[in-house]
DNA sequence: TCTAACCTTTACGTAAACGGCAATCTTCGC
DNA sequence: GCGAAGATTGCCGTTTACGTAAAGGTTAGA
């Protein structure tokens, strides 16, 4: 028909996917075992195939298991959500409807807020360590003017009884 | 000597510890075997003892642990760090030299400023993600509105080519 | 069409982070 | 000075998150 519109990209291989992402096969493998992610489709000779969407959802677990440190487990609620707003991409493909298509996408809005709030918890906790970090800080550098000022250690509080 | 000056504040044994803190008594045995604490004392009969600076260090543990998401071999760094502080404020109190207090209060600093940076990081990556799914979200929201005013999908970009 | 490179499932192995016994002390209040 | 409650070390079991090897089927290029 059209032979300079390659409307399907071109699906990967599980190595190839797996050296574009700086995983092992086998992680990705056993993501799938553990139903965080399910390849597009599957070669003639039963290759997993996968498409840009799963790329990006495995690019989405790794940054949630590296840089966030969730467990697998706490990933696979998060993505239950992000499942079902993909899911829901083919169902609003499917209708028509004006009202069921706004309750899709507002449903999938309050998918990506609880993602956003779960994160938001974990950025809150590592603030407060931060500022208790930045409290000892304080305290050392006063510590540290009283030395070059000479003056006695006036016994800076060690949070002890008063 | 002065019978109300308790300098010691009391010592407590490993269930009082756990329950205080929430956690098992196997966890903090373990703790201490992978060389992340050290109790203070054992008593007569070889019972652990904790002071307020082990809970104070466990708390700082299980914070690293539960809020941070660290693994254990990661809050063993950021420990390390911890534990010479801990030792500095030994060594100092043992030196009347001011250029040595200043040198160890300065080393201190030195290491809660690192303890801080590992902190931020880890904030700054969460804080992308987070950003991520701000895309996400306005994404779905202009989708909405197109609904709302009855427009056609305008085929929202999805990534592909141009 | 043949073969090297890649993939499949199956299955056993492992490090991390504890849980949960057993067998044996310690502590402490009565 | 005794008995229940709590602690000690030692050791085996479990879950998570993969590693790794085996035995065999698939793909793609010469």
């Amino acid at each position: 028909m059209n032979p300079t519109a390659p409307t399907q990209p071109r699906l990967l291989r599980i190595q190839e996917v797996a050296s574009e992402l700086g995983l092992t096969t086998r992680t990705i493998r056993y993501y799938e075992e553990l139903g965080l992610l399910k390849p597009v489709a599957r070669s003639e000779g039963d290759y997993r195939l996968f498409d840009p969407d799963d790329l990006e959802r495995l690019r989405f677990i790794k940054g949630l298991r590296d840089d966030a440190g969730f467990s697998l487990a706490e990933i696979g609620q998060l993505l239950d959500d992000e499942t079902v707003r993909t899911r829901n991409r083919a169902r609003f493909r499917a209708t028509a409807d004006p009202a069921e298509r706004r309750a899709i996408v507002a449903d999938a809005i309050g998918r990506v807020d609880r993602q956003v709030a779960s994160l938001r918890r974990k950025v809150e906790r590592l603030e407060k360590m931060i500022d208790e970090a930045g409290d000892r800080r304080r305290h050392l550098e006063s510590h540290l003017a009283d030395i070059e000022a000479g003056r006695e250690p006036a016994d800076h509080d060690h949070g002890g009884t008063p």
